[in-house]
RNA sequence: UGGGGCGUGGCCAAGUGGUUAAGGCGCCGGUUUUUGGUAUCGGUAUUCGGAGGUUCGAAUCCUCCCGCCCCAGCCA
């Protein structure tokens, strides 16, 4: 974490930390303990994001610990592969658990005694209804449920057949151990809810030692209170799960009493954020994968170059509260450019090139031109940059019959090549099909570095690279991947998605410091945005992911010329 | 007449009975600028879902109403 990071943090007001702050004044916790608990069925995302933020930063705050603890329930959908990249995740965006990685089937046999405990207590039962049979005697929202016929089985019985349960003797489905607790209550979690099921599957750290397992509501509390959390933060979706989390902590001989919260879980426009909506997305292959940078996954971020601090940044800004909302993409973009412009190294790249001959420049000559390396930060220091008679502009940079407000070169114009001269363009070559594709220019060598010795101004400022010395690259352009803010509100959110969300840029002409850099860094190429080397990129084929874009105040004025011309 | 939540500007979100309802994002306009970036200045809710009521005073308390979200997995 990072010294802005913490002075950020400070004064962070939330109903959370509200209530923390009066628990411990009270005396009700004498040390916060919270927990992250991914179930390790898929890959993180952001609002697992807002999640990290918020547990181990609240940690953090008022000294005490959180901890990452698998929740690995359900072996017929969980893979050591999201175990480890779930790790990293967490890793990357700062956080650390420190001695305190645990995982729920660390707790299976201690949560068989409970299971047990209850069974003795004639507070459970086994029920061999089938799954149907259950939810035709659980009742619907407005009935209430009836009591199953096996509910009053004798504890020797419950015992006997649990024990069996557990040892295999039974096949998937046809026995479940139930709470007893209120087939009448309004809250249908409280309805006998099951405790474990049979699932003769492999677990991938259990293996096949257990063929039953604890469901999320006979697991969860249970390991909180083992792990001595003292604040069980989760989503909004838990909040009618919380009595049967209350009833369980009472009726059963655990170490210690942790309490419930919730808050609401992140929405953005413009993105799904449901692990199996992104599941689908990878599996169906509209994107690359997990990390494919226009997925919302830590993974998708770290692979589009967006720093951690930024997401960090990111959560903090948008709250938490019990609400249901949508946050904009825009406030998610702004901490990315706002992090990114302080610390990002500046380069001059060239996406679309168009070829420029400085016809008075001497042939044989290559100057070296200083240039600063980032004007946010004055440590960052100036790199050299060669300028010769052949360039590369960008071709939107070049007008043959321009608008009033286009600032760029146009037959006739001077402007200033970033930090070396300015430069007049004299003619445009085109090829036989009417297509410009070279530029005839001079360059007045009295504007060395940029400025005009008698104060002649010049309106626009263009970035160039050398042709000689640039290295080539391919580009990886990225947009939304959906075309609506809410994918799905109408039909298949599979409709909705952009089809040129990414696209290729080959031939990119980049300055030749570029070559030195490396996957994990994020720079700015001036003028147009914020990229990063993909990790596909070899010696011989350079490719950079597009990070995000800068802000783009001439792309506003070209829509508002459009609609008034409308 | 099932249970549980939530409603403050376009989007987040402070506010917990007492001067003109914080702040951020976005948007609009100005200034600066060797990135049409950044920075900076100004504008953007006479009103807090609605209606009543209590009070000298209400976004904050009470009543009723309206809207939205979650729950009927042996998923988490």
């Amino acid at each position: 974490m990072t010294d802005s990071d913490s002075s950020q943090s400070e004064g962070v007001k939330d109903f959370v930390r509200d209530v923390i702050r009066d628990d411990l004044a009270a005396g009700r916790t004498t040390e916060v303990v919270t927990r992250f608990p991914p179930e390790p069925n898929g890959y993180l995302h952001i609002g697992h994001a807002k999640s990290i933020c918020l547990n181990f930063g609240v940690a953090a705050e008022f000294g005490g610990r959180c901890h990452l603890r698998f929740d690995d329930t359900n072996p017929t959908k969980e893979k050591i592969e999201y175990i480890e990249a779930i790790q990293e995740d967490v890793r990357w965006l700062g956080y650390d658990w420190r001695e305190h990685l645990h995982f729920t089937s660390d707790n299976f046999d201690t949560l068989y005694q409970y299971a047990v405990h209850l069974i003795e207590n004639n507070k459970a039962y086994v029920d061999d209804l089938s799954a149907d049979e259950i939810r035709e005697y659980r009742g619907t929202l407005t009935k209430p449920g009836t009591n199953s016929p096996n509910r009053n089985r004798p504890v020797t019985e419950n015992m006997d057949l649990f024990g069996r349960m557990k040892a295999g003797e039974f096949a998937d489905g046809s026995h479940v151990l139930r709470a007893k607790i209120d087939m009448a209550s309004g809250n249908i979690n409280m309805r006998d809810p099951v405790l474990y099921r049979i699932l003769n599957a492999s677990h991938p750290r259990t293996g096949d030692t257990w063929s039953i397992y604890p469901t999320y509501d006979f697991a969860h509390g249970q390991s909180d209170a083992i792990e001595g959390i003292s604040h069980s933060i989760c989503t909004l979706e838990f909040e009618d799960h919380r009595p049967l989390y209350d009833w369980l902590i009472e009726n059963l001989p655990v170490p210690s009493t942790p309490h419930q919260y919730e808050f609401a879980r992140l929405n953005l426009t413009y993105s799904v954020l449901s692990k199996r909506l992104l599941m689908q997305l990878v599996t169906d292959g509209h994107v690359d994968g997990w990390d494919d940078p226009r997925m919302p996954t830590i993974s998708g971020y770290r692979r589009r170059g967006i720093p951690a601090a930024a997401i960090r940044d990111f959560a903090q800004r948008i709250g938490v509260t019990k609400s249901d909302s949508t946050v904009e993409v825009e406030l998610f973009d702004h901490c990315v450019r706002d992090h990114l412009n302080k610390v990002a190294p500046r380069r001059l790249g060239v996406l679309k090139p168009l070829k420029v001959v400085i016809e008075n420049y001497p042939e044989t000559l290559t100057e070296e031109i200083d240039a600063i390396n980032n004007p946010e930060d004055e440590t960052a220091g100036k790199r050299k940059v060669p300028f010769s008679r052949e360039l590369y502009i960008e071709r939107d940079d070049f007008m043959e019959d321009p608008p009033k407000k286009f600032f760029r070169l146009a037959p006739g114009r001077e402007v200033r090549f970033r930090y070396a001269y300015f430069i007049t363009c004299r003619e445009a070559i085109k090829d036989s099909a009417g297509n410009v594709i070279e530029l005839r220019c001079t360059y007045d060598p009295a504007t060395r570095g940029g400025n005009s010795a008698e104060g002649r101004k010049v309106k626009g400022t263009i970035h160039w690279v050398s042709a000689e010395h640039a290295i080539d690259a391919e580009i990886h352009m990225y947009s939304h991947l959906f075309t609506r803010p809410d994918p799905g509100a109408e039909g298949d959110f599979r409709d909705d998605i952009d089809m040129a969300s990414k696209t290729i840029l080959s031939g990119c002409k980049l300055e030749p410091s570029l070559a030195e850099s490396q996957v994990g860094e994020t720079l700015q190429l001036e003028r147009h945005g914020y990229f990063t080397m993909d990790r596909v990129s070899q010696p011989g084929h350079i490719v950079y992911n597009q990070t995000m874009a800068l802000r783009d105040g001439w792309a506003k004025i070209q829509a508002k010329e459009k609609s008034v011309k409308k």
